[in-house]
Parts: structure tokens; sequence; C-alpha cells
DNA sequence: CCGACTGATGTTATCGTGAACATTGGCCGA
DNA sequence: TCGGCCAATGTTCACGATAACATCAGTCGG
């Protein structure tokens, strides 16, 4: 590990430039820029030569130059909350292959889902001089932020539902949920309760909102609905909350479900026997609990690279078509049983 | 969403450089650095003018430039394994706070761990001009490629234990393996077998080699050590494969032992009754699995911002003191019990 | 009373690249 | 043979910031 001393101490260990190659082909900087940008009018031996140079010098060039007399950043910002959960964290990684597959640079920042960290972050990503921005908060509060910040760039919203098309890119959560609950009566649930994410959050009120308008179509009468937040926890403290007439549970996510099933079980209650549930999202441990759960599969690389395109475009200054949000799937496992009698045994 | 046409059209629409700012408050460009870099010589007065200026023209430094001149770029690259599960990102999260919060900027990169994928990747992060890197791939195959890079750039390796000192920060494997089969010995377990990660990964293989310490230390004999993937199916497949005495299951991940123990479950056994199993890393979904699981701890963000703050004193120059691993941590829940006379039933 | 000093600020050079324009040299047609 | 054209390449400028040096106006001491 230790520093080897040479006896030639090197002037300031410069990296090669664009004239160091110049230099060594023979040739003009401006034509070594022109081989780098494959521009036409290179003369093929030329061209050898200056390739050969940059090989040999080990050359890169600098970005900074680049952007500084393009006067573009190439870069596009991604505003993550810092909840290292399986749906957001994969569809953050399918971002970011796709802003490099692009030709971007992603600039991605972590931050809790309060005003002033994100307020912070958004001064981090345009002091860099993001080209557009990817938002992965679906809280009510962050995206008020946002909008008074005036970015001024394209912004792409993801997972929060689409109440910001054309800009909003996710799963179909309407048929994610249709999916659920036709599930559910199908197996001849009639006392479905919904333990939904926190109230803060739009994707949590669009599937509130979606499972009123499929209970009124099936002719069911609604339960309260719980809040938790999206955490293992907060499901297994809810399960208390349960009307005792309940037969089946939909949960805003598969973490949670994991903690109501434990708390239901604890309690005495067989699952599915007694007690029907169904999650949301498909994460991987899903099919592995006792018993497999029954889940609504979102497909979360898919939201990611949509809006990484869709953010590409506008950037290139295309007009945008409106997307149409991405199909949910049932994912059939376990969880779901034929109700018994009535109620609780 | 439509553009508001006015009549006047704005020129280029050149966002406000220094220059524009020394203008509107009547100094000079080289005043306005001075301001903005905290120099000390500037009358208050002038001060006050200066950043009134840059309030009302709303001006942002440009970054490009500033890096053109310093010949820094500032930026810290991260290399991460294209594999969305807890642990690894939630050290993730804490290196790109810390990254940001030094006053560098991270540059993310999420790669398959194949050679051609990671070298397209640390392309990428040096024609940026990364001036650290923090490497967060426990696998040999990328380690190698890293090491004929040549990087020349201090390099920080995340949880592939603590092969590569002083550059490597993990959590003391070492440890939280002797806790494991401390734990499971003090139930009175003699045939315990090891579920581990790929044989491709640094750090499964580093857990390999400490259980074979600890059996030692315990007077055990060696049982077949079975290797998965870290998935859940991996944990469920391999339950085959245990060996006949074995009365316990040390599994390198918290997911490969809930595929584990539905295997098990599925086969007509109970846990812990008549199989122990013990996980790692303490994912949050253990505590609520059935049964909750018994499992090793390790605090991925202290591991992440130890290893930046590690490369932040290296850009500084400093020499590295040399990190001692973190501690892991035991949390007992119920997944462990008293073995029955001896095998299975 | 003047020169040296100091504090505040201005002026100029510089970083590495790409765009615009300038300059070669060879070839072709009149 | 010469002018014009084109292909290939060179020269100069600009981008926006910081560093180094220059300037200017006071002030203070001998």
């Amino acid at each position: 590990m230790a520093v080897t001393r040479s006896s030639r101490v090197p002037k300031a260990e410069r990296a090669p430039s664009m004239h160091d190659v110049a230099t060594r082909a023979g040739v003009s900087h401006q034509t070594v820029s022109r081989v780098l940008n494959g521009f036409a009018g290179v003369r093929p031996g030329t061209k050898t030569d200056v390739l050969a140079a940059i090989d040999e010098l080990g050359y890169r060039r600098n970005n900074a130059a680049r952007s500084l007399v393009l006067g573009r950043s190439h870069a596009i910002g991604v505003l993550v909350p810092n909840v290292p959960n399986f749906g957001p964290t994969a569809s953050l990684y399918a971002v970011e292959r796709a802003i490099r597959e692009a030709g971007f640079q992603p600039l991605i920042t972590v931050t809790p889902e309060d005003r002033e960290s994100v307020k912070s972050a958004l001064d981090f990503l345009f002091d860099h001089a993001v080209e557009a921005l990817v938002v992965m908060a679906a809280v009510r509060d962050v995206l008020s932020v946002i909008d008074a910040y005036e970015v001024g760039v394209p912004v792409s919203y993801l997972l929060t539902g689409d109440e910001r098309a054309p800009w909003s890119v996710s799963v179909n959560q309407d048929e994610g949920v249709a999916l659920a609950i036709a599930h559910l009566v199908s197996h001849g649930h009639k006392r479905i309760q919904h333990v939904a994410g926190p109230a803060t959050s739009t994707e949590a009120l669009l599937r509130v909102e979606a499972i009123g308008v499929e209970f009124k179509r099936h002719g069911l009468t609604p339960l309260p609905t719980l809040y938790g937040d999206w955490t293992p926890l907060s499901g297994y403290e809810l399960a208390d909350q349960l009307d005792p007439s309940t037969t089946a549970v939909f949960c805003g996510n598969d973490q949670m479900a994991i903690g109501l099933i434990r708390a239901l079980v604890d309690s005495g209650l067989r699952i599915p026997a007694d007690m029907s549930v169904v999650g949301f999202d498909d994460i991987p441990e899903s099919a592995f609990i006792l018993p497999p759960l029954t889940t609504v599969k979102q497909d979360f690389p898919a939201v990611g690279e949509l809006a990484v395109e869709l953010l590409v475009a506008a950037i290139g200054g295309q007009e945008l078509p409106g997307t149409t949000p991405l199909a949910a799937e049932l994912i059939v496992r376990a969880s779901v049983a034929v109700p018994r009698a009535s109620g609780r045994p």
C-alpha cells in the first residue's frame, strides 16, 4: 500500500490532454476532437495514428471541459426516498442503468422525505445542472416542495400513480386493486378490509380510492381502512384493529402483509383457513413465507426504464405521447381461501 | 404542461454567470468568486451586495467550469452489484449520504457482476474522473477486474471481509459466525450444517473459513457446506441436500434461511422443534416470519459511512490508520431450540 | 511630506474542449 | 496554365470559473 517514491518527481502529474494526444500523433487537437466525435472527414491513416496515440497515453476526454464548452451537463438527477425496500430499489437500479445506457450521467440523491432534506437534495442536483429529474418519492409533501422549486427541466414521477400525467410512470394501480379484490370476491369474501400505506403517500391513497370503486362494483360494504407505514411492524400492530367481521385483508404491500400474518398466527388464527390475506408488490420473500403470499406483482424495473426513456425524449425536445400505466399481475399462491361460515371462529 | 410563448424571445436562455452577478452588484467577477468561496478580505457591504445579486438572478455556480480550472471532479464513484437486497442497499444509501455530506458528488453505477459490465462501469466512472472508489461487489472475479484496471485512486471495499486491509470495511465476520455457532452449541447442537452464499463470493468464503475455526474450537465434526446464491429460492432448493444427521443450519443470509424454512416445513418438519435455523443480516422481514428468525445483525449503514470517511481522508492525503471491523450482533428470536434426541425424527 | 505597507478590489492568464473559420494542397475543367 | 473547388487539417475563440498578479487609495512612521 505504501507509495513507491521514485527519483524523478513528475511535474504535477497532469492527466494527458487532447493536445498531448495531438502532439504525439503529429496532428492538431481539433483533429483528435474530430476522431473522438466520429466526424466524417478524417483520413483513415490519420484516424489510426490518433487512436494509437490515445491508447498509448491512456487518454480520457475531460468531461468538465466538455460540459463547459457544450453548455450541457448530460446529467439526470434522481430523487430517492431513504427506504431500502425491494420495490423502489429495483426501480432505482433500472433507472440508473437506463440513464447510463442513454449516454447520460445518473446523479442519485437518497433523502429522508421531509421538506428540508428534499430541498437540499434538489439544491445539490441543480448545482450540478441536471437536465432532467426522476422523482421516486410518492409523498404529497415532497411533491409540493418540487412544485414550489420550479425546476425548469422535465420531471418524471415514479410510482406515484398517474396523477401527474403525462409525466407519471406507474403500474396500473386500479387494475392491481381490481385483480386482488376480484380474486377475494371469487372466493366468496364479502368482508374485506384494507391495510393501507401511510395517508401521506399518493400511492396509498390511490389504492384506497380504487378499492372504493371495486367495492361498489361488487356491491360490498366498506370497512374502515387501516393506515400503516409500509413496514412489517406496522402490519403486525394493525392486526389488533381488524374488524371482527373481516374475513380477508388486502395489504398495501407485502411487508405489511408479512407482519400482519405473523400477528394473526400469534393470536391463534390459521392463514388462510381463518383469514385470507393478499399483498402488493411481490417481493422475493413472498413466495417463501408461510403461507406463500398471494399478491399483486409490479414490474419495478420496467417502470424505471420507461421513465428514463420519457425523459431522454423530452430532453431531445420531443413531444410526449402520454404514457399508459403498466399492467399489474396477480400472483396466486396460498394465502387466500374460502371464508368460514361467517366472521372469525 | 404547454410552454407559454411570450412575445420577447430570450436569447439562448443562458444561465446567469459570475460575470452577470458581478455586473449587477457593481463589482468584478473575482469579487463574486471571493464571496462564494468565503474569502476573508471582502468588505461586509460589498458582500451583501453580491449576495443580493446572486439571489435576484438565481445564480448557481457552474460546476463544470469549476472542475476544469481546479483540475478536480470532486466525484466519488460507487460500484454496486445489481441485486436489490436489503443489506447492500442500506449500505449504498448510507454511502450516498456520506459522500454528499462530505462535499463530494456520488457517482453510482449498478452493474451485473460479470467482467464486461464491471469494466464498462469503471470506464464510465473514470471517464468522469472520480477521485476515489467504493466497491460493493464481494465477488473475486470483480475484484480482479478492478485490480487489473489500476485505478490510481483510493479504493474502499465494502462488505468483502477484511482481505484488503486497510481498505476493507466490513462487519466482523469471524465474530458474527462465532456468535451464531456458540448460540447453537449452547443449545446442545453438534451436527450443524452451513448453507453458504456462492463460492464466488469472498464474503461467503470468509464465513466458511470462520465456521471451520469455530467447529474446531467447539470440537465439532464438519458437515458438507452447501452453496446457494443468496436468494430464498436457493435456500428452498438446498433443503433437500441437508445431511440426515443435521440438527441445525447456519444460513449465509436471512433470505436463504427463509427459503430453507419454507422447504423444511413443507416436508413436515417443525421449526425449531425439529430443526434449528440461524440467519445472517437481520433484514426487516426476519422478525416477522414464522418462526421469527434468530440471526446475526450487520450494521450496514455504519459500514458505508466508515468507508466514505476513509476515502475522504485518503483524498485529503492522510495516512490510513487501518480500520477495525465493526461489531456483529446476535439477535435471538425463536428459530433455535434444543435438538431432539438425535437427528431427524 | 513622502515612501512603504496594507486592505480591497480589478485585470489577465489558464484549464481542455468544440465550433467557427482559415489554410493548405491536389485535382479538374476551361 | 490557371482559377476554383473540395477534402483534410490547422488556428483561433469561447465557455465560466479560480489563481496570480496588478492597481489603487488610505494610513502610518520617520
